[in-house]
DNA sequence: GTCTATATTAAGATAGAC
DNA sequence: GTCTATCTTAATATAGAC
């Protein structure tokens, strides 16, 4: 693997596990054994890392998001598409832990991810109201519109409220929470015929815990 | 004024609109009119300003969020309630914006914060049995769990979530809608009667938006 | 209590040899 | 492409005069 893609990688585990303000551009050197110099060589510096890396996550986003808006995803899909979405959002989450700071030092991310948070919520609307007119869910436009934004901020925050909860969850676990708490949010909603995607999501939860 | 508690506010001021990060003691310093010196004679430094600011948040957090726990607060007070936790946050909100760094960096912090979070969700359980006491909502255990804990994150990470939203919503503004997105979470379990509490809750709502 | 001046440290960054 | 050595900068912190 060529250098500057190990220069990502590596910077990407350490943020993960440090937090991106703990790790300096000497840490992601020696631990990938090579010299400062030669980071330098590959990046202008840590900003230009962070710069990249934040590229990824934006495309890989939008790839995820959008599809549900060009193709209608089914029915029985809706609460596994949740987990594609936590699953980036986990492989990512220095950015989502260190988001005012990282959006205060880059103002060009910070454009960016807001149109993201937007896209988000376009895409939770767009699946909702599918969801609606399948009659799987009974809500009215303005309530369709409260639980879009829900969903957005349930993803945007969950992995950083569940880190509150307890430290060291397992990231699978602290996924299907996530999950199964935004799936809780529409369960309200579910027509009497759907009620058992709740059931279903719940059980899996109790069986997850249970293993774990 | 004295010096330290003027030292304080500033600080506080500062982090709350600069974010902490980007905060030196010579910034504070420089704010007040003070020498970088005078600041060190009062406090050891950064570290033991954002102890003490902490020291603060934590004890009248405690005092607000153990009232409901002592005596049971009336029904038409719940969602009041609310607003109080919510302004007390906004007052402190350059920590909640920047928790994982802050937590990180100050273990006995983190020890007492996580107390903080779990004193939030058995005071939103308290209050949430209550009401279904009331039969003011119609629950079970386990949607009551689910709820407190919801309720917990939206007060954790609302202002979060609000910010980015819409850059600079009026703390009004974005504490009134963290209270309505509370009031939607609960609205599907309300009895028939006491609907009212949603529709005010939201009426006032599209007032505000209306006014601002 | 407050100031000025200065020391310490760690992160960020570059130059030049190999 | 990579290394070693070194420079710059900004934040943190202290000493000693007033």
């Amino acid at each position: 693997m060529k250098t500057r893609e190990r220069i990502l990688l590596t910077s990407l585990e350490l943020f993960n596990t440090e937090g991106e303000a703990n790790v300096s551009t000497v840490d992601i050197a020696n631990e990938m054994d090579i010299s400062p110099g030669n980071l330098y060589y590959h990046f202008k510096g840590k900003q230009e890392i962070i710069g990249e890396l934040f590229n990824r996550l934006e495309s890989q986003l939008i790839d995820i998001l959008e599809a549900p808006l060009e193709k209608s995803i089914k029915t029985e899909d809706a609460w596994i598409y949740l987990y594609v979405v936590f699953e980036q959002i986990c492989n990512h989450r220095y950015f989502y832990r260190s988001i005012s700071d990282l959006l205060q030092r880059y103002p060009d991310i910070e454009k960016r991810f807001r149109r993201l948070v937007a896209l988000k919520i376009r895409t939770a609307e767009a699946v909702a109201r599918e969801l609606v007119d399948h009659e799987v869910l009974k809500m009215d436009a303005r309530q369709v519109s409260w639980l879009a934004n829900n969903v957005a901020m349930q993803l945007t925050f969950w992995l950083n409220f569940d880190n509150l909860l307890s430290k060291n969850t397992p990231d699978p676990l602290a996924i299907h929470q996530g999950v199964f708490q935004i799936v809780s949010l529409a369960a309200p909603y579910l027509s009497p015929q759907h009620r058992y995607v709740y059931d279903e999501c719940s059980s899996l939860y109790e069986h997850l815990i249970a293993d774990l």
